[in-house]
RNA sequence: GCGGAAUUGGUGAAGUGGUUAACACGGCGGAUUGUGGUUCCGUUAUGCAUCGGUUCGAUCCCGAUAUUCCGCC
């Protein structure tokens, strides 16, 4: 079956919600960790459950390459090779190919994308069709609509030649789409252009997909700028469909996506940080490599509840990553990724008590202090 | 006791009679937004064993001392 979303309750325009999905049911708005190679970097399944992680994302052009959609296919799909019963969705693979093409003009066709292997080099080409079919393949219950990341800064014409095109494809992933397990997500473009965002979110509801993202965000653009272009998308978006916002993000930038109706949110941050040694904390982000740290016995955030704040200390956690141990990136990555959960679970507790004004401000008070 | 060689940062070391002493590791700090798994970027020796001498100028040349290593009695 397809996924359903029931809008639960709003305050302002941040939504209280529920997304039913073939793998069970979770509230939003949500964060879902970033598991590109069919795994959370680091990670088991059951410690992501303990985290308290729903959806996790993972990815098309990486499962193409490696090991290839047929052998996951093989393997029961996605959730069977993995291990994980809970909901998975794979991006696309736009914002990978945006990163490897080497000229824009040339590379981006009508008929698709060309470029190189990041693996070996080799000449690749990536189509709507195709990217959907691969999606299909692999099984998740939410795919995306295959889309062009426009980079920022881009001109007017570009960004609305590309915003254009990105419909087209859009319409052509739907058409070719085929697993009724599985729901498509439409995804909005338009640049940092306000009269296109506003096309793209208005010829991409037409098309009627189980649920929209705003993308093209968190590409270099200032954050005002980012706040815009959610701002100037999302009140296009139909009420009854979950909205999503790719990419984003920092803590403050999950509020401000929250305060703007967004109900889920995806980044690399959490995991990637952690495998650098950073750890979000309710004080703000900390480098447990600081040498203030050598002697510091305590737990990373003493009002955490995560498996690594329960069990070690700063001092554990520094020695670990400064003797290169691979453990210091798992317990960090545990951490962060709690954090980010168990802040959505707090921000979902104070839209019900109609008080997320209050815990935004709050929140944004303490850690950017 | 005699003869020879060596001595550059926390470490391994390059180097030159002439403005800021290479590089690497380590240390310290920062970055990271639809993944970069061990990544990227800063920064880190006012000084070349010590004391004299030669020279306009010495880490570099000369002498003494100290320490280390090698050979001989």
């Amino acid at each position: 079956m397809k996924i359903k979303y029931e809008l639960i309750k709003e305050s302002n325009r941040a939504r209280l919600g529920k997304l039913v999905t073939n793998h069970g049911t979770f509230d939003t708005p949500m964060f879902m960790p970033v598991g590109t190679l069919a795994n959370v970097k680091l990670l088991t399944p059951e410690e992501l459950k303990e985290a308290g992680s729903a959806v996790i994302l993972s990815n098309t052009y990486h499962l193409w390459l490696r090991p290839g959609e047929d052998i996951v296919s093989k393997a029961g799909g996605l959730h069977k090779f993995m291990n994980y019963n809970g909901p998975i969705l794979t991006d696309c693979g736009g914002f990978q190919v945006f990163s490897l093409i080497k000229n824009k003009e040339k590379d981006i066709t009508e008929e698709g994308v060309h470029f190189k292997s990041h693996i070996d080099g080799r000449n690749l080409f990536l189509t709507p069709e195709l990217s959907i079919q691969i999606q299909n393949k692999l099984d998740s219950d939410i795919a995306m609509s295959f889309d062009e990341c426009i980079p920022f800064p881009a001109t007017y014409e570009y960004a609305k030649k590309s915003t254009e095109r990105t419909l087209r494809w859009a319409k052509r992933g739907k058409n070719a789409f085929n697993n009724d397990n599985q729901s498509l997500f439409g995804i909005v473009q338009g640049g940092a252009y306000k009269d296109l965002r506003k096309y793209s979110a208005l010829e991409t509801v037409k098309m009627d997909f189980e649920g929209y993202s705003i993308g093209g965000t968190s590409v270099g653009e200032d954050k005002e700028t980012m706040y815009n272009m959610v701002d100037w998308a999302i009140k296009y978006l139909p009420k009854d469909k979950p909205r999503y916002l790719m990419g984003v993000g920092e803590p403050i930038d999950l509020l401000e996506g929250i305060e703007r109706g967004v109900d889920m949110f995806d980044c690399v941050l959490p995991t990637r940080i952690a495998r650098h040694a950073n750890a979000f904390t309710l004080d703000g982000k900390i480098n447990l490599r600081n040498a203030k740290f050598k002697e510091d016995f305590s737990p990373i955030d003493k009002e955490c509840d995560c498996y690594t704040c329960k069990h070690y200390s700063k001092a554990y956690v520094r020695h670990l990553f400064v003797a290169g141990e691979s453990l210091g990136g798992r317990l960090l990555s545990i951490h962060n990724i709690r954090f980010l959960i168990k802040m959505m679970e707090n921000v979902r507790n104070s839209l019900k008590n109609d008080k997320f004004e209050e815990f935004k401000e709050l929140f944004i008070k303490r850690y950017y202090k």
